[in-house]
RNA sequence: GGGCGAGUAGCUCAGUGGAUUAGAGCAUUUGGCUACGAACCAAAAGGUCAGGGGUUCAAAUCCCUUCUCGCUCACCA
């Protein structure tokens, strides 16, 4: 279905068109939804913006515009309002027709992209050898959310877990654990993760404050990258043990990933460094091979280097990242590469892909995006760090806040008298707590920095996941107390709207497409929670003043048809989310 | 010093050029359960959109500038 806004701005495009000729074609028809029901449903401000340019009053030409516009069937007759905007309000048997349309279709009218293209989304990316933090939670929580609403809108993903497995990193800990407990590198799950984590931190320790103890990790790195035997085995159990860990994760948050790791570039590493010697990009410097950046600068104002290979002969990320976008490219034929990472991250990106480019291993045809989002904050508002010691272990943060969903419930349980099972207890809890991480994140725009504050992420009120679990599940009640298989209504019925709530719910119902399509190109799922809190706050105004079940025909159909209609799209705007609906709470 | 980002109600945040009155939620105050689940709804109160210039018929939004805060600036990722 073509969304009512599309429909609108097609409209008014082609009144320009016959109104003003050709020399208007590509006019942006300034269309939006009103910020005030007074004004109509829907408003366009191009009148205004062709005053100058045609020399005219901006209300004349209003005017025109609306003498030439064929919307009859969906809006009343346009009126101009203040300086010279033209205001839309629909028929409330168009907007019964469309809500009709969509009822009989499983994705609510919202259409799948033509021609499907390859995305690939790259998030989560955990180290091994370290725990996941709150930091891997935004990456992860983000990038399926976006992938989820790719994939509905019919993009063919491929989601990457571009796991940190490879580097200097990696050397630094095996050199320590060969001196320390060289045990750890010949039998596998000889330490548990929390040992390795602190095994880390005392091998960083060592690395940045002994020189020898540098060279020998990054000898270490080396021995690996050429395949060392031992080294590799130890690599090998490591990497198992960490991949473990993850999938706990990964099951208790219900994402799918494949696994894909910098490791798995290394074997492309030498031949993408010759590749950038032959476009004569590479240059020696300070021992190092470089690519120097065109508007990157240092304290100096001297250009920045991407280095691609250190001067001990090891690669680094940026080499990997290269490798990465070159395989992305040839092999999986990617149309569009997204990279869910922190917006520190920035810079390099902004590098590789440049460098990326200039090297012809990045066509122009081919879109890449950083998708940045910012810092994980304590609730005292300071960085959480990453490699400085204290990080919210993933696993307790996730189990925490199941129990504080599960203690709320029990609680409410007890005082209305309810007997539940213990497993719809367990998987009542388990879905609102995890939702509730999950929404906290991405109701945000993902570009500010996140507060991580327990009481509030877990709060059950205002704009959270409970909410919007408890109007569907209040949508759901409509259906059990009154017997009605939802599925199963009449869609041939009329749908009759009368009352305000449910005009304003009807109308809004209708706007999902727009706001799934905008969020397809702006890549910031909080739209989405934004909409939906708002559909909930419309419904449960709707269910206060409308009854239901009680209601004669024709409005008993036609409500039912909205509050199934409304259920429906939050199960399907939180599925996009990665978050289930409960039928009962 | 350079680059990037941020500064909107007591708190947490929406809002990437449009309308007398800049929006939510939380917290505060008040009202509503013998209609489908009150984890709800209704109402009140709360703001020189960091400051100053500019562009525009129209600026929280675009440009310039100052201030404050954060991130980042070659062999970690």
């Amino acid at each position: 279905m073509t969304s009512i806004l599309e429909q609108l701005q097609d409209s008014v495009s082609q009144a320009l068109l016959s109104a003003f000729g050709d020399e208007l074609a590509n006019t942006d028809p300034l269309v939006a939804s009103t910020n005030n029901p007074k004004f109509g449903d829907y408003q366009s401000n191009v009148a205004l913006s062709l005053a100058k340019p045609l020399q005219q009053n901006p209300r004349a030409i209003a005017q025109t515009i609306i003498a030439h516009l064929q919307i009859e069937d969906m809006c009343e007759t346009p009126t101009i309002a203040g300086a010279g905007f033209i205001n839309f309000t629909l028929k409330s048997n168009y907007i019964g027709q469309l809500l009709s349309q969509i009822q009989s279709d499983e994705r609510l009218g919202i259409p799948r992209v033509q021609p499907e293209s390859k995305v690939i989304v790259d998030f989560s990316s955990p180290n091994i050898a370290k725990e996941m933090h709150v930091g891997h939670l935004r990456s992860t929580i983000i990038g399926d959310a976006i992938a989820r609403i790719l994939e509905f809108r019919g993009y063919d993903v491929l989601r990457l877990n571009h796991v940190g497995d490879w580097g200097t990193q990696f050397g630094m800990l095996i050199a320590y654990l060969r001196e320390a407990y060289p045990q750890a590198l010949t039998t596998a799950n000889a330490l548990d993760i929390g040992d390795l984590v602190s095994l880390y931190k005392q091998a960083k320790v060592r690395f940045d404050e002994d020189e020898e103890f540098k060279q020998t990790a990054r000898q270490e790195v080396v021995r690996l990258q050429a395949g060392a035997e031992d080294s590799l085995h130890a690599w090998q159990l490591l990497c198992n043990q960490s991949r473990q860990e993850f999938q706990v994760i990964y099951d208790l948050l219900d994402i799918k990933l494949e696994e894909r790791g910098e490791s798995f570039y290394n074997p492309f590493l030498e031949d993408t460094v010759s590749e950038l010697k032959q476009t004569g990009l590479l240059e020696e410097s300070e021992g190092a091979m470089c690519v120097f950046l065109d508007g990157f600068t240092n304290k100096d104002g001297d250009p920045l280097p991407l280095i691609v290979q250190k001067t001990d002969g090891g690669f680094n990320y940026a080499t990997t990242d290269l490798a990465a976008i070159k395989y992305r490219v040839k092999e999986d034929g990617a149309n569009k590469i997204i990279y869910v990472t922190d917006a520190g991250q920035g810079n390099h990106f902004a590098a590789v892909f440049q460098v990326a480019r200039k090297a012809g291993i990045l066509p122009d045809e081919v879109q890449v995006v950083h998708v940045p989002f910012g810092l994980v904050l304590g609730k005292d508002g300071k960085r959480i760090k990453t490699r400085s010691g204290e990080t919210v272990k993933l696993k307790n943060l996730l189990d925490e806040a199941v129990d504080y969903a599960r203690t709320e419930l029990e609680t409410r349980l007890t005082a209305e008298g309810r007997k539940e099972t213990p497993e719809f207890i367990n998987y009542v809890a388990q879905t609102t707590g995890l939702s509730a991480v999950k929404y906290a994140d991405l109701s945000q725009n993902r570009t500010s920095d996140y507060k991580f504050d327990f009481d509030k992420m877990l709060d059950l009120k205002g704009n959270t996941a409970p909410y919007l679990l408890y109007a569907y599940v209040r949508t759901q009640g409509i259906s059990r107390k009154g017997n009605i298989d939802f599925s199963a209504l009449d869609n041939n019925t009329e749908i009759v709207l009368k009352e305000d709530a449910e005009l304003v719910l009807a109308k809004y119902i209708l706007q999902f497409e727009e706001v799934v399509k905008e969020v397809e190109s702006s890549l910031l799922p909080n739209r989405i929670c934004l909409y939906l809190f708002e559909l909930s706050q419309k419904f449960n105004q709707f269910y206060e003043q409308c009854e239901i079940l009680n209601a004669a025909e024709p409005q008993k159909t036609s409500r039912l048809i909205l509050a199934d209609l409304t259920a429906r799209t939050i199960k399907l705007g939180l599925s996009l989310l990665g978050i289930n609906v409960l039928e009962r709470m």
